[in-house]
DNA sequence: TTTTTTGTACAGTTTAAACTGTACACATTA
DNA sequence: TAATGTGTACAGTTTAAACTGTACAAAAAA
């Protein structure tokens, strides 16, 4: 009885948490099997996640591996198991911040990158000043993503 | 021929500041009707911008509804003129920080409140301290909540 | 070696999001 | 008043994403 309380409220804690997770860009599923594996602490199996989100095990390999990728997750051995395992890194606000700061810092410089190869493509096709606007526009742009990339640089110093 | 070579320019500025428009979570549409908004820079009707971007008037409408909605496109009035007209915010960088980070903010307070009532709940039924694991869990992730609060806050003060 | 176990590639299916076209309400003009 | 123009609600369609199940490759056990 209390056991089963403690199960729903701990499932409750599951769900908020994991809409949290999906503010960093992660899909609902990716954000639910963090969710799990960072409340269970331990590492655990494809299987053990599957039969917890009642989800099949290629969504479970899939999902695990891109929080692998992001730093979130982390695969452990363990003598004696075949199976993988996986387990949450606990650092949540430090790993979290570090992959999405540097997502938008890698985005921001791609951009920035691809309109100063327009930009060098439009002064060359400029012989006169019929195109002000949008070179003020362009300029206008540069500045956006200069500051952009500022701001998040700065962000990503606090840690 | 110089004509031409500009609209292509103009035409690939709009698709890499589309992407930027993207990152703060807007549909590729709202991404690409903002860009062309705002590098036009006049204000535009519905039915040019479905002409521009060669997609349907009712696309139009809901788009630039959530543009205004975001305070990222504003409505504006021209005296003789019937049709709605809407015109890009100009200030990129304020506008954009301003409803992105706000976001971030209402969405964690949201669940950090709802923990919080998870955690009376979790303390009524703990009769015993059989559910420690679960409770330092609870704590943990009210701490990355208070934190990521902290950050957008404090973020959103340097503008 | 053969047998069993485990993770994942891939094709197909389901589900959700994006987008369109018609129809209509509301407003403006005549 | 009627006639025309304009934005959007809504239902339906298209498109993309999420997810599943089978089948197989790699590795371990027998």
């Amino acid at each position: 009885m209390l056991d089963c309380n403690n199960e729903h409220i701990k499932n409750s804690i599951l769900l908020e948490f994991a809409k949290t997770v999906e503010l960093f860009d992660l899909s609902p599923l990716e954000a639910r099997l963090f969710a799990f594996l960072y409340i269970e602490g331990v590492p655990l199996t494809l299987d053990q996640m599957s039969e917890a989100l009642g989800k099949s095990k290629t969504s479970m390999s899939t999902g695990v591996r891109s929080l692998v990728d992001l730093n979130l997750v982390k695969r452990v051995w363990k003598k004696g198991v075949r199976k993988d395992l996986f387990q949450a890194n606990e650092q949540l606000f430090k790993q979290f911040m570090s992959f999405y700061m540097k997502k938008w810092i890698v985005a921001t410089e791609d951009r920035k990158e691809a309109l100063l190869e327009l930009q060098s493509e439009l002064e060359q096709s400029a012989l006169d000043q019929s195109n002000e606007h949008i070179h003020n526009k362009l300029n206008d742009l540069l500045d956006f993503h200069n500051k952009l990339d500022v701001f998040f640089k700065e962000a990503s110093k606090n840690k």
